[in-house]
DNA sequence: TCTTATACATTTGTTTCTTATGTATTGGAC
DNA sequence: GTCCAATACATAAGAAACAAATGTATAAGA
């Protein structure tokens, strides 16, 4: 687990991520993936993610699709055209920026 | 300039690794620095440096040092034995985070 | 039957920053 | 010699983004 500072300003970005490359995901789905792919490193709580679904949900970013798995409610977010475009300008926003920390930490990387 | 969020929560990081690299430096020093090595990318406010370094000293992570040029106050902050330990570790979550994040949105990076 | 996992959601509080404001000195342009 | 920008400190009020806690309900497994 990273201090908690780190994170922050970190998740819509995540988000917005995962949904590009899986089309389609539910809320719980998205905390349980980002837990596995980080090996527990990033753990995004519910108190955190909820509001951030709704609230790009209400800026037209989000699209949503309700399923029923026997009768518990699932609630599944997509991307919409606006939303396909903000993910990659979100993701290529990180990458600037990660590139600018790195210079600024003197901090040498590994070839992915 | 990024947007506000991403920058949030690295401030910390910044400020022990410039220290860690230049013995000691004034706030104002800070700031210009910051900005010309990122190109005016990253600006620290002096809403947000000021606490920072007043809290860091208060915690024995920073030690001040005033001098006067002319009439005016400069106050010269330096890491103490517990700031230069910490400057690395921050340094090192930071780049481990960045590894991680790099992972998740699945961005190549160029060598450093 | 009881606990854990799944799945949604909201409320309250904290941290961390932004914006605004304030004081004072110094240097350069005009 | 006056005015503006830069230097240099600082604090206060508010916003943003999250963490922690709490709540509801279904489903699966021991």
């Amino acid at each position: 687990m990273y201090s908690s500072e780190l994170i922050k300003g970190t998740l819509k970005t995540i988000v917005l991520k995962l949904l590009a490359e899986h089309k389609k995901m539910y809320g719980y789905e998205i905390t349980q993936m980002v837990k596995e792919m980080t090996g527990d490193k990033i753990q995004i709580t519910e108190g955190a993610l909820y509001p951030t679904l709704h609230a790009l949900e209400a800026e037209g970013i989000l699209i949503t699709e309700i399923e029923y798995i026997g009768k518990r409610v699932r609630k599944y977010y997509s991307l919409s055209p606006d939303g396909k475009k903000l993910s990659k300008e979100k993701v290529s926003e990180f990458a600037d920026f990660m590139n600018t920390m790195k210079f600024l930490l003197d901090i040498k990387t590994k070839q992915a």
